[in-house]
DNA sequence: CATGTAATATACCAAGCAGTTAATTAACCA
DNA sequence: TGGTTAATTAACTGCTTGGTATATTACATG
C-alpha cells in the first residue's frame, strides 16, 4: 500500500500510460481505442494493466457501455502532484535566474572571473 | 535505460526521497545528516541507495568537501514535469469547476456531510 | 442458441527495486 | 602509523512490475 502521492506519481513514471492520459485529454475512450496505437508493441491485456495502474491511482475512471468500457480521464490526482511541486517553484525560478546571471558572465567580457562552480549541466 | 520523463516521475514515486528533497530545499546537507530523520526506519546504505536514484534522475547533485558529500537540490528536472502538467493544467480547473457546482448542489439541503478525510499529510 | 466482439482474469516469467549485512574506500587526526 | 568518521560497494533476499499466452466472462445479434 503506498501512499497516494507516491502512487500517482508511479503511476506517471511510464511513457505507456502517460501516453493513454495524452489521449483521454481529447475525450472518451474504449479499452480497444486506447490500446489501438500499442498493439504493434504489446498485447491487450498489456493495455488492460496498464489501465488498472491508471484506475488504481485514481487517474481514469472507467464507466459501463454494453461491452464497452468507456474510459475518462480524471485529473484530480493531478492537483495533488501540482500541490507538491508548489513548494519548489521558487527554486525552479531560482535556478532559470542563475541561469541567466552565469550566461551573462559567459558572454561577458574576460575580465570577468569564474562563476561559482557552474557545476556540469546535467540537460543543457 | 528510461526516458527522462520517467525517470524523474519514478525518483518522486517514494515518500523518503520527497523527504530528501524536501530537507534539500532548505539547504545543502551531508549524507548523514540527510539520513539521520530516516535511520531508525533505515539504514544508512539504504538512504545511500535512494540519494543515488535522486542523483541519476538529476534531482540532487553531490560535491566533495573531504570525507563529506554534500548534497545539493537541483530543480531542473522538476521544471519538465512541471511543463508536462501543463497540458492538463486546463483540465484541472474544469474539474475544479465541477467540483465547485458540486459543492452547490451538496451544499443546499441541511445534509451537510463529513469531510473526506484530511488524511495525514506527509510533506506540507 | 451459436457466434463474434470487448474486456478481464489467471498463471507464469524475467527484470528491477527496496532493503539488509558486511566489507571497503577515502579522508582526517593524533 | 593506526584509529575514527563519512560514505560507498558488494552480495544477497523478498517483493513488485511489465510483459506474455491462454482461458473466461459478458454482451449483442444472426
Amino acid at each position: 500500500m503506498q501512499d497516494p502521492l507516491s502512487q500517482t506519481f508511479s503511476a506517471l513514471a511510464d511513457p505507456t500510460r502517460r501516453a493513454i492520459l495524452a489521449r483521454l485529454r481529447e475525450g472518451e475512450a474504449s479499452v480497444t481505442e486506447l490500446a489501438e496505437p500499442f498493439l504493434s508493441q504489446m498485447t491487450l491485456p498489456g493495455v488492460t494493466k496498464h489501465l488498472k495502474v491508471l484506475e488504481k491511482a485514481g487517474l481514469v475512471t472507467k464507466g459501463r457501455d454494453a461491452q464497452w468500457r468507456p474510459c475518462r480521464l480524471n485529473p484530480e490526482p493531478l492537483k495533488d502532484i501540482n500541490e507538491w511541486m508548489e513548494a519548489y517553484r521558487a527554486h525552479m525560478e531560482d535556478s532559470l535566474d542563475r541561469l541567466g546571471e552565469y550566461l551573462k558572465t559567459v558572454t561577458k567580457p574576460v575580465t570577468q572571473n569564474a562563476p561559482t562552480t557552474p557545476s556540469e549541466n546535467h540537460e543543457p
